[in-house]
DNA sequence: TGGACTTAGGTGATAAAGTCACTGTAGCAA
DNA sequence: TTGCTACAGTGACTTTATCACCTAAGTCCA
């Protein structure tokens, strides 16, 4: 099975394990900007990624959105399987970012795999702690930091994500993944580029000096 | 062993992890405004609380604090055992809140506890999941609440724990638990009581309306 | 090929929250 | 009684968010 790859732990399972999952395992392809799991469908279980790009976020009542984690190629997520964890009743949403493949292990197979095997539950065990800490993180960052800093961080992160200097993402879209407001990065784009640190035109960014913004992420 | 009854799992592991653990778990009795746990001491492990209160929060580099999460009686946290969880790169401090009794296990043994037992690596994912779910939450309120609605939720939160309408707690640990200032804290405790909601003197806050309160935090 | 439409971006006015610097004062202690 | 300390109050200002509306770029299609 192809997915075996995209699954650390495929080799530590019994064959009777892995037999079951090449059985149950679902793949699926889907277009950018695809809902694949929110709070009021059913669980989608473990996620992983073949290719593409996936972010999770969660909204507020009046439709602001703030990106939680996002996964690539490679990642594997159980924030689409928080119906298995008990406890956890919060509401994420996750979209495609990109064209996207994945698999998915589904909820009641993961439980089961979890609840027999030590190898499984200290591997989802250690998902956990890695989603804890960055959100940790991202607490830490919303908290403590100014919002030109951050900017400055998303973009630098934008530009190594997609290995270019023009990113090519509207105000729109990088105020859902911050939890602000458009306008907010509007305006600190314009300073941005008043300080000659990016160039904007309409549906892109230019980073004309990184060094600087990265001194202010600094 | 008395703290035993702490350890919701105690009952499912073999004499053998019972006699380990009895022999190396430690009992501690801490005043009021200790720090049992920093980033820089070494790890404290998993901690089981007795009697009193704790609080685990983090710091910016200059000194504003927020509450990630309290602790009461029978409570347990691996907040203070992150070095056990891989990817787990944050610093929580813990305090004690009151006169706090509790028990803790080594990190190492935990560990050990935790790798070669179902029953406790299922636990310990429960207990993450738990602390994860309560940091979205926390994250939620951040996000999306206006500061008035979460500080008349704190101000009940705070009475139910006490159980009584007369709040012994200052403006400036009011803002620690919230992650802002001072001032921000004094000025909205001075609206809500312009407002006949609460009742101000040095040192106590007393709420007075306890229905309005709850219809803001509503 | 030139409107009409849609989407992206710009901006001023105002409000909410955080920051800074300073003042006032209750309560304790020598 | 004085003086100290912790706690609280406040004005001025900055940053971030909200609201309302405007302008402009690209797209569709007659």
């Amino acid at each position: 099975m192809e997915f075996a790859e995209y699954l650390p732990v495929w080799d530590k399972l019994t064959e009777e394990q892995q037999q079951r999952l090449s059985e149950l395992v679902e793949f699926r392809k889907v277009k950018k900007g695809t809902h694949i799991h929110d709070s009021s469908a059913e669980c989608l279980g473990l996620v992983m990624v073949r290719s593409g790009q996936l972010r999770a976020y969660i909204l507020s009542e009046d439709g602001r959105e703030i990106t939680i984690s996002r996964l690539f190629e490679y990642d594997v997520s159980l924030l689409s399987a928080s119906c298995v964890m008990p406890d956890m009743q919060f509401n994420v949403m996750i979209e495609a970012e990109k064209d996207t493949e994945f698999w998915s292990i589904p909820a009641c197979l993961f439980k089961n795999l979890v609840d027999e095997s030590l190898v499984v539950s200290t591997y989802s065990r250690n998902l956990l702690s890695s989603n804890f800490s960055e959100l940790m993180w991202l607490m830490e960052q919303i908290m403590w930091k100014s919002f030109d800093k951050r900017l400055a961080a998303f973009l630098l992160e934008e530009a190594a994500i997609e290995d270019t200097s023009v990113l090519k993402i509207t105000h729109e879209k990088i105020a859902a993944h911050m939890g602000t407001a458009r306008e907010v990065v509007t305006r600190m784009l314009r300073y941005f580029q008043s300080e000659g640190m990016v160039k904007l035109t309409r549906g892109t960014i230019e980073l004309t000096d990184r060094k600087r913004l990265e001194e202010l992420n600094g």
